[in-house]
DNA sequence: TGCAATAGTTTCAAAAAATGAACTATGGAG
DNA sequence: CTCCATAGTTCATTTTTTGAAACTATTGCA
């Protein structure tokens, strides 16, 4: 595997899948198996109905995600991952197990002590 | 390998890393050895100077890179990625590895012919 | 006909992010 | 004491994203 200069122009494509608020988390709940609208929406709280429907949408044109209307009483609807979807799974792997090594290590304070890097 | 149901909560650090525009490909000039303030300007362009300050700052803070000055004509600075920084790598080939197999399918057209899913 | 439940849509305002242009700082060479 | 190159900063503005609130649509049962 090689990272090359050619690389990030070609990687460009999946940023537009995993950038943005909302985008990975929603694609951990649909790995988890949660699928209707209104349990992606409880599992994602506080997001808004609207911005859930534009993640979505965005998964359903890159090919990530079906969407499929189960009429009845009362309807409902549910997104499951395409193959290219459960294939973004080793990236969410990969996230998880940095995570497990480096995540609790994570600063999160202002850091008022020191302020410019080191002078060699 | 699990990713149950806490698993998003716990990963959610990793996304304040990740997400946001400009961050998954500053990332990667880094692993392709782009250290330079200018470099990574250039190699991001259009971006801001500004927004790629914004950027290696909050990096900075997350512990995934060190700031480092070099004085001297002209005096340059560089950005070095941390172990945990490094150990990002395996997110990235990740991708990349997703971008071989899916990444020529990734469908862009507004898809104005079907509109809503299908239906059961 | 009215109601309950799901899954949205619409509208508009608010908040956050990104940008452009111009300016600052540093330090040695000339 | 001016110039060059690097690496920023500052400020005002624009662009993008997000959000809340209220409304629509579908279905079948009572």
């Amino acid at each position: 595997m090689m990272m090359d200069q050619s690389c990030p122009g070609k990687v460009e494509p999946i940023l537009e899948i995993l950038d943005g608020k909302w985008m990975l988390i929603l694609l951990f709940e649909l790995f988890n198996g949660n699928k209707r609208f209104g349990e992606l929406r409880r599992k994602l709280h506080p997001i808004s109905p609207k911005t859930l429907t534009d993640r979505l949408r965005l998964l359903e044109e890159k090919g990530i995600v079906t969407r499929t209307i189960y009429p009845g009483v009362p309807l409902h609807v549910e997104y499951d991952l395409t193959e290219s979807g459960r294939g973004l799974q080793p990236i969410f792997e990969a996230m998880w197990t940095w995570t497990q090594s480096y995540g609790a290590y994570l600063r999160n304070e202002t850091n008022e002590g020191e302020e410019a890097g080191k002078v060699m």
